[in-house]
DNA sequence: TAATATGTTGAATATAAATTCAATGAATTG
DNA sequence: CAATTCATTGAATTTATATTCAACATATTA
């Protein structure tokens, strides 16, 4: 343990941020690694020296922002509308506060709909059941009466495209005043 | 006037209808030429026969798609919340139905977030004064109290990104059911 | 139909960006 | 402090893709 290994950690995730940064504001094919490494302050040499390639870098954060949506679904489900009120809510609290949060985020909503986007990362998108698990979720607050008549599957899109569109300019554009949650709520509020 | 002048007016559609297609699926940078070329069966150097550059191209879309902002905000304006039902509806409805206008739409929205989009692209965009002129609208609406309270720029974002984000869905995967635009509006009706 | 203009191709060429590598300097370790 | 390992650079190398071009084909026109 010394200078260099807790050095190498830092440097590592300096690099994953800057890749956020970069990667959500141009896009992955548009983001060059020497983009990357200017932002960083380091030769393109050595980053490849911290990751074997761009779509590993790239593949990284895809598996950081995986976390996410495992989060969310973690909440307590046991009263649907109280669900997508918290979830809105917690959600667009962090990203309004942490850059990092909003900017994952749109990274994972940009590689969701890429067809561009590398097959290892399509691969391990195909885990996230987010959409089927909220649309059963609506289904339900239907049946208690809290959650408005409808298509389950286009409330938990509208719901969804909602929230992921104010993040996007959150991630954006910092300056933005960002909405209440209970708006984007009821969208789908009996 | 033979078979050739609309013949050649027929494939400039033909590609740009392909550039579309593929530029909102894929994001510009990671769109080849040689993907159109392929989409509408012509060997690559022939697209340069109509199209000086994938740029180009690409600019001559946007240049297309400022049209739909411009006809949103021709509508009648006098009763705001009656203004934004109405938008909303329309859009929907033609993004629900036709798939040109669903991706031109993702197309114009992915332009607008993208820090490298070409530099006359963006110089175009700037135009585009929507989100400013609809803030106000949305003060009109809280002042006849058809709106709900709330900062005007904050309840923009939020309908629109409610809007944009249905349509990016719709344009990528044509088989999702389309929320109700009534849905959308809840977000800033009062 | 001959001359001309336009459409079309496939094979160069140019360019840009990812990735590799040999060499050097700085920390670690025994 | 000598040996070794790791960090770092800048300069190749490779690869991918936009763009150009010379040649040929098909339509137009006088």
């Amino acid at each position: 343990m010394g200078v260099r290994s807790e050095q190498k950690e830092k440097r590592h995730q300096e690099i994953l941020a800057a890749g956020l940064d970069l990667f959500t504001r141009k896009g992955f094919a548009a983001t060059k690694i020497s983009d990357i490494a200017k932002s960083v302050k380091m030769s393109v040499g050595l980053l490849f020296h911290y990751f074997e390639s761009k779509e590993k870098l790239y593949e990284e954060l895809i598996k950081i922002g995986l976390s996410g949506p495992k989060m969310v679904m973690a909440a307590d489900q046991s009263d649907p509308l109280a669900f997508f009120e918290a979830t809105a809510k917690k959600i667009l609290g962090y990203a309004a506060s942490d850059p990092f949060v909003a900017k994952m985020f749109v990274l994972m909503s940009q590689a969701q709909y890429n067809d561009a986007a590398p097959e290892p990362v399509k691969e391990l998108l195909r885990q996230n059941d987010t959409y089927e698990r909220c649309a059963l979720l609506m289904e339900k607050g239907q049946q208690n009466g809290t959650i408005r008549p409808g298509n389950p599957a286009a409330l938990t899109l509208a719901y969804w495209a909602a929230i992921q569109g104010v993040c996007e300019a959150l991630a954006l554009s910092p300056n933005v005043p960002c909405p209440e949650s209970e708006w984007i709520v009821d969208i789908i509020r009996r």
